[in-house]
DNA sequence: GTGAAAGCGCTAACAG
DNA sequence: CTGTTAGCGCTTTCAC
C-alpha cells in the first residue's frame, strides 16, 4: 500500500523532499500554490510519513505511555481504571498522540517494561496510575528524567507532577454535610490505609469532626477495602456502635454498608444516613439513591495528558500539582432530599 | 541518562558497531569471549538500543495495536474490556511487545487514528475488539494488509482471523442443561440482535430446543441489552408467559432476571431456573449463585496476541479462526445442585 | 568471526 | 521561498 516516501511525493509534485517535509510540518515558508499542489498529491496517494524515521531524527515519537501498576484482581473490581483510561485515550486522540499501554503486575514486569518506557526517544512522556505497587517504578522513572505525570497523588509527591482531587477536603465536605443534617454519631468506613486515597479521606473525616467539635470515637472507624463486600462486612462491625450516619470512602463500600444496614431491618436514611465517594455509574442504582462525592476521573485523564504535553514541550519546570474539585451530589441516602 | 549509541558501546568494548549489533540480536557468529565482553559493557552502561532507529531499518517496531471501538457508555458497563485488555497486555509483556491502545468512539476518531495504525512500519499488527462500530474500520484495516486479528467473531468473518468461543454451541449447551433438568417452557433473554454474540447465543437457544423437539414460542423470547437493568425489564415482560426456566445471554441480564423473578415473590430455582453466560467475577455474588457458561475472555486476549505474532512472522497465510471452549459452570440458580 | 560501508525515511541547518 | 546536504542510530550485505 503506502510504501511511499517523501521523495516519491516530491517527485510527483515536482518539488524537493524538503518542501514536502515543510508542508507536512506546517512550516509557514511555503508558497500557497506549492503547498496546495503537494497537499493534493499527498491526498491522492494516501501518503503518511514514516513515524519511525521521524522519531529517529526528531527525537520524539508522538507517543506517550500509560503505566498501570495493578495487582491482577484490583484490575477488575475497580471501575477507576476504565474511566481514567478513557479520559487519557480521548485526550490522546485529540492531541494526535499514540498511547502505549503498560500493565505492570509484578516486579518482573517492571524490569521488563522499564527499558521500553525509560528511554527518551521512544516514549515522549509517561502517565503512571498511582498505587502501592507503582511507587518503586515512579521513583525509577523520575530518575530517568522522562516527563512524568502521576494520576492520583502519589505517596511521595514532592518532586512529582500529579493530578487528583483534594481527598481530605472532599471527605470533609461529605462529613460536614452529614453534620449539617444534625448528625453527631457519624461513623466512617475507610479505604486501605496503605494508600493515599484511604489515608486522605479518613483525614478529611477527622478534620470535619474536629472542626465541628465532635469527639472522635475509635469504634466508629472501621477499615474497608473499597469493595462492596468489604463495605458490607465493615458496616456489620459498625452496627453495634449504633451510628446515626456513615461516610464510606467509596461508593462500592457505601452500597455494601446500605445492604448491611437493611439486612438487620434498619432503614436508610431514616435510621442511618449514608454518604459515599466517587459517583461512578452503577449497573443497578441502589435504593435509596446514594448521596456521594463526585470526582472527575475521566477529567484526571484528560488533565494528565495536558500537563504531560506541557512538560514535554517546556522541559524541566517545577512539578505541577493539579487539584481538581470534587462535588457533593445530594440524593436520597443522606436524608436531606425530603422531596423524595 | 542513556544517550548511548551502539558506537559508544563498541568503543568501550573495543569492537565494531556491527559486532555489538550482532550481540544484541543474538547472532550466532560472535566469539564467546567477545560476546561476554560486549554484554558486560551493555550491562554496566545500562544501554538500550534506540527503538525508533531499529524500527526504521528493520521495518518492524515491536509494537502492536489494540483498537477498541466503543460507544462511550458501553466502555464502562461491560467488564469484557478490562479482561480482554489484561490478557493482551500480559501476553505483550511475555513476548516483549509494546501495546498501543486506540479508543475509537466516533467516525472522526477512526479517521484520525487510521494513519497511525494503518501503515506498516509503525505497528507490526493490530488486534481489533469486534463490535458494531468497528466493522468499517476492520474492513479498512484488512485492506491495508496489516496483520490483523479480531477479538470476537466479526459480522463478516470470511477473510479475517479471529478468536472467540462458539457462542451457538455454548448457548445450546446451557439450554440443553436446562432441558436435561426436565424443563420444557424455557425462555431466553437475548443480547442485542445487531451483534454476533447476541445472534449466536439466540441461535444456540433455538438449536437446543429443536434438537430436543421442543417447539419454539415467540412469547418466550425477549431481547435485552446485556445489562442488569435490561435483564430485569426483559424478565418482567417474560413473566406473564410463565416460563419455568430462562437462559440469559449474559450474567448481568441473568442477575437482573433473578431480581425480577424474586420481586414478584417467585423463587430461583424452584419456580424458575436461571442460567447466564460469561462467568465474570461479581463484586457481590447473587443469591442463589448463578449457573453460567464460562468463557475465557483473558484467554481470547492471550491467543489473539499469539495468532497475531504468527501472522506477523509468517506473512499472508489463510486467516486463522481460533475457537476456544466455553464451559458450563453449574451452581445453584439452575436447580441441579441439590446439595445446596 | 569481524569490520567497513551503505542505507532505512525523515528533519534541519545551510545555501542560494 | 526552495533545494542541497548531512546526519539520527541501527541493521545488514559484503569484504577481509
Amino acid at each position: 500500500m503506502s510504501d511511499l516516501t517523501l521523495e516519491d511525493i516530491a517527485r510527483l509534485a515536482g518539488v524537493s523532499r524538503s518542501t514536502v517535509s515543510r508542508v507536512i510540518n506546517n512550516h509557514p515558508s511555503v508558497r500557497g500554490s506549492v503547498r496546495t499542489r503537494v497537499l493534493e498529491v499527498i491526498q491522492n496517494t494516501g501518503f503518511h510519513p514514516n513515524l519511525a524515521a521521524r522519531a529517529l531524527v526528531s527525537k520524539c515519537s508522538g507517543m506517550i505511555g500509560l503505566v498501570v501498576p495493578r495487582s491482577v484482581t484490583s484490575f477488575f473490581t475497580d471501575p477507576y481504571f476504565p474511566f481514567l483510561t478513557q479520559g487519557i485515550a480521548q485526550a490522546c486522540n485529540q492531541h494526535n498522540l499514540t498511547l502505549g499501554f503498560f500493565l505492570v503486575s509484578t516486579k518482573e514486569d517492571e524490569d521488563k517494561i522499564f527499558p521500553r518506557v525509560s528511554r527518551k526517544g521512544y516514549l515522549d512522556g509517561i502517565i503512571v496510575q498511582s498505587g502501592q505497587i507503582g511507587e518503586g517504578l515512579i521513583e525509577r522513572l523520575n530518575n530517568a528524567e522522562i516527563p512524568l505525570v502521576i494520576a492520583g497523588r502519589p505517596l511521595q509527591p514532592e518532586h512529582l507532577s500529579y493530578v487528583d482531587v483534594d481527598n481530605v477536603t472532599a471527605a470533609a465536605i461529605a462529613v460536614s454535610h452529614l453534620i449539617s443534617l444534625g448528625h453527631q454519631r457519624i461513623a466512617t468506613i475507610t479505604g486501605p490505609v496503605d494508600n493515599t486515597v484511604g489515608i486522605d479521606r479518613r483525614a478529611g473525616y477527622e478534620q470535619a469532626l474536629a472542626q465541628h467539635g465532635i469527639p472522635m470515637e475509635s469504634e466508629l472507624i472501621v477499615a474497608g477495602d473499597f469493595t462492596e463486600t468489604g463495605g458490607y462486612a465493615a458496616m456489620k462491625r459498625l452496627l453495634p456502635a449504633r451510628p446515626r450516619a456513615v461516610f464510606a470512602a467509596s461508593d462500592g463500600m457505601a452500597i455494601g454498608a446500605m445492604r448491611a444496614i437493611q439486612s438487620v431491618g434498619l432503614r436508610v436514611p431514616q435510621d442511618i444516613a449514608v454518604v459515599g465517594f466517587d459517583d461512578l455509574p452503577m449497573p443497578t442504582p441502589p435504593t435509596p439513591l446514594l448521596t456521594t462525592m463526585r470526582q472527575p476521573i475521566q477529567g484526571f485523564g484528560v488533565r494528565a495528558v495536558e500537563v504531560l504535553i506541557d512538560l514535554i514541550e517546556n522541559g524541566n519546570l517545577p512539578p505541577r500539582k493539579v487539584i481538581m474539585t470534587a462535588e457533593l451530589i445530594i440524593r436520597d441516602s443522606c436524608g436531606s432530599a425530603q422531596t423524595h
